[in-house]
DNA sequence: CCTGCATTGTGAACGCACGCACAAGCTCTC
DNA sequence: GAGAGCTTGTGCGTGCGTTCACAATGCAGG
């Protein structure tokens, strides 16, 4: 489910905080949702808490941590380096929790071979290669919305196995390759709409944009 | 509906390619869903088409601006001036999408009175001045984690109508107040989920991507 | 004016996720 | 050792969104 990460980060603070066990309750609570819900999530996994008292944080943590991947590094390039795409590449949540950015990717002749975090902006002929050298599992695009679809293809094709859009942009891509989209422009007018139509319920859901 | 954004998109690219009339199924085609849900969601919002022509771009604009709220202007205020936060206020997508960064804030000391993007940094002590003066209608949380509740408290006491949170923290918020989420490390780590998910189990992933 | 074609509008079935409510099971106390 | 008190695990009903399929409807051409 995509809840995971929302259970990972409260169970994360749990353990920052000295606490050894939480109950459903109490968890659900932390990550915003349902206790039910949480408990079915769990169970759904397989990882079982113990009646009575509650989950041990320590293991459900790391079985959280195997079931999301987080065991293993997955390598992040970035394509787009505007004002988006550098936030990004100096974003540090991205090392933090497991994807190291090994590569950013811009068509502008004025930014390739410039330095940025660290890294020197390489040109899109050169993706292919970056992506098969560091072994880069997910592609970003930062691109402006007409650059996206030939971005997605170029990751595909370079062979990343999963793909952040920031472009404000439908692009499609195969089946076998998981795409989210993150839309900046499109959060704020669903918001407007939202506020336009009163009392709706605002209900967040976690859609999986995919072709 | 959240698809109506993705609509107004895709229409407004139409009708800058010169298209005045658009059938669901091609409309469909470029949001990147069904033709029945197009039709279903246009039919729901009391927006007629012609039968046996489709809908006309230029009237279907308007009336997916008019839902949307975009015929007035929502002005936005940013707090929590981090890579993020400076990258929101310097993305040229908010005022081209009827959303005009109006002020910004952010708690650090050192940054308090410089300038960004036309605007001087105010501190949160201004937060309510601004957002009554300019009549700001979104509050944009650009915060670290630690800091998010509060300012989401700080930004409903001060009468916004709606939050947009980049925090990696749940914040939680009258009802009246619609909330919505967008947390960079949250998408990786999905994508992150099924990609692994899809290798353990493809067979089953495969069955339910059927329909 | 009438027939054929294209496209909308929608009734109905399907599937999924949510959440209630309760049984199963652990722990602590007396 | 037994009972009380929590807390998990889950079967089931409910509601919503999605999608199929078809009837209703407008337009063009003869």
């Amino acid at each position: 489910m995509a809840r995971l990460p929302l259970y990972h980060r409260s169970l994360a603070d749990l353990r920052h905080a000295g606490v050894t066990t939480v109950s459903s309750e109490r968890l659900a609570e932390l990550a915003g949702v349902n206790a039910a819900k949480v408990r079915k999530d769990f169970s759904y996994l397989g990882t079982y808490g113990t009646r009575g008292v509650g989950y041990e944080v320590e293991y459900l943590l790391v079985e959280v941590e195997r079931v999301l991947g987080r065991t293993h590094l997955s390598p992040v390039v970035i394509v787009g380096l505007g004002n988006l795409g550098r936030a990004l590449a100096a974003y540090d949540g991205f090392d933090d929790g497991g994807f190291p950015v090994v590569g950013l990717v811009d068509a502008d002749p004025a930014k390739i071979g410039t330095e940025l975090v660290g890294h020197r902006v390489e040109p899109p002929s050169e993706l292919a290669r970056i992506v098969a050298e560091h072994g880069v599992e997910v592609g970003i695009i930062a691109t402006p919305a007409a650059g996206a679809q030939q971005v997605a293809d170029a990751l595909v094709a370079a062979g990343v196995r999963s793909i952040l859009n920031f472009a404000p942009a439908v692009v499609t891509v195969p089946d076998h390759v998981p795409l989210r989209k993150v839309d900046v422009a499109t959060e704020l007018q669903i918001l407007s709409f939202y506020a336009e139509r009163g009392d709706l319920d605002v209900r967040q859901r976690a859609e999986r944009t995919a072709s």
